[in-house]
DNA sequence: CAGCCGTGGTC
DNA sequence: TGACCAAGGCT
């Protein structure tokens, strides 16, 4: 721990250098709590690069600007916004969150941490964001960033990701909140854990907060449990149109990817003797997936949750990117 | 607590 | 290429 003095030294050298290199991402340049909410659901387990690119967060909030405009959305509606970007339960609830909003708070969003925190989808980091990012409250947060950032810092050769190790990041994070400045701190600890404090070669040599540093090898904090070893799959598809119709699966609500269409699955046996017209791997979690599609057999008939929808309306069926990309190249061929 | 959920980038 | 990881949260 630092003593107190030199925790404002750590605080001051740390916004100084924040306000001389941060970045004028979107969701900084507003402090309404459902757009602050929307870009930190996005950026959950995603790159900033990511989110925006492909124009995600923009596109989002013209189609959504608050909770009430997504609290009655169609299921369709809400999982084709989030297309591309994975964990489609984030934005199930998030409209999950907007309609306790439109219900328990009269349509404005809270301004209580505690009440934030209890709406669904939001945890403790990104309660703590939503706070301090839009209302400037003094919460602390604990992301993949700070938890990189304070075990260097503080030298921890222990586990960050076991219940302890936790506790312990938390209570860094709050020791050293700025309460002055807590949406500037939280944002610099996030962009020193992005700019400098990086992954993979950190630049200590441009660190602000080097003179506070205990480490002596970043490159090997912070400690995590081994990840799952990769499982390999193979995933047996078919291609079935008809009539300008195509038979597609829609993912049941308990199932991965709920919700989404894709491709008819069948046995092996029912789809030897057919053509096989695509083969293509994609990785989901921990499982490497190798994906067949094969011509369909005459007469295929629609199993429990397929239905035949008309080619004019895939656009508009949200669907996994691997299958989206499955099917684009697919269909080019299919209409040469 | 362990396991699970998507995708794209990096080396 | 395969392993690792990223503005996590839920069960």
């Amino acid at each position: 721990m630092l003593a107190t003095q030199d925790t404002k030294s750590f605080q001051h050298a740390l916004l100084a250098w924040y306000t001389s290199v941060a970045k004028d991402y979107p969701w900084r340049q507003t402090t309404d709590p459902w757009h602050i909410l929307v870009s930190e659901v996005m950026l959950q387990q995603t790159q900033v690069a990511t989110v925006l690119g492909k124009g995600f967060y923009t596109r989002f909030l013209e189609k959504y600007p608050t909770p009430a405009s997504i609290a009655n959305a169609p299921e369709q509606d809400i999982l084709s916004a989030w297309e591309g970007l994975g964990y489609y339960r984030r934005v199930r609830n998030l409209q999950k969150a907007a309609r306790a909003i439109c219900e328990q708070h009269k349509g404005i969003f809270p301004t209580q941490h505690a009440a934030i925190l209890a709406l669904p989808g939001i945890g403790q980091y990104t309660a703590g964001a939503v706070s301090s990012f839009a209302y400037n409250q003094p919460q602390p947060i604990v992301d993949a960033n700070v938890a990189r950032i304070f075990s260097r810092l503080f030298d921890y050769q222990e586990r960050v990701d076991s219940s302890a190790g936790t506790k312990q990041l938390w209570q860094w994070a709050d020791q050293l909140l700025s309460h002055h400045e807590p949406r500037l701190h939280n944002s610099a600890l996030m962009e020193l854990g992005q700019q400098v404090c990086s992954n993979k070669s950190p630049q200590c040599l441009l660190c602000p907060i080097k003179p506070w540093c205990q480490t002596k090898n970043p490159e090997d904090l912070p400690i995590k449990k081994a990840r799952k070893k990769t499982v390999l799959v193979d995933e047996l598809c078919m291609l079935a149109i008809c009539d300008g119709k195509i038979l597609l699966h829609k993912a049941a609500d308990s199932a991965r990817r709920s919700g989404m269409w894709k491709l008819p699955e069948r046995e092996h046996h029912e789809l030897e003797t057919q053509d096989l017209l695509l083969k293509t791997n994609y990785a989901i979690t921990h499982h490497k997936v190798t994906l067949y599609i094969y011509q369909a057999p005459d007469k295929t008939e629609p199993a429990t949750g397929e239905a035949w929808h008309s080619l004019d309306s895939l656009d508009k069926l949200p669907m996994p990117s691997p299958f989206r990309k499955a099917l684009n190249s697919l269909l080019e061929d299919y209409f040469v």
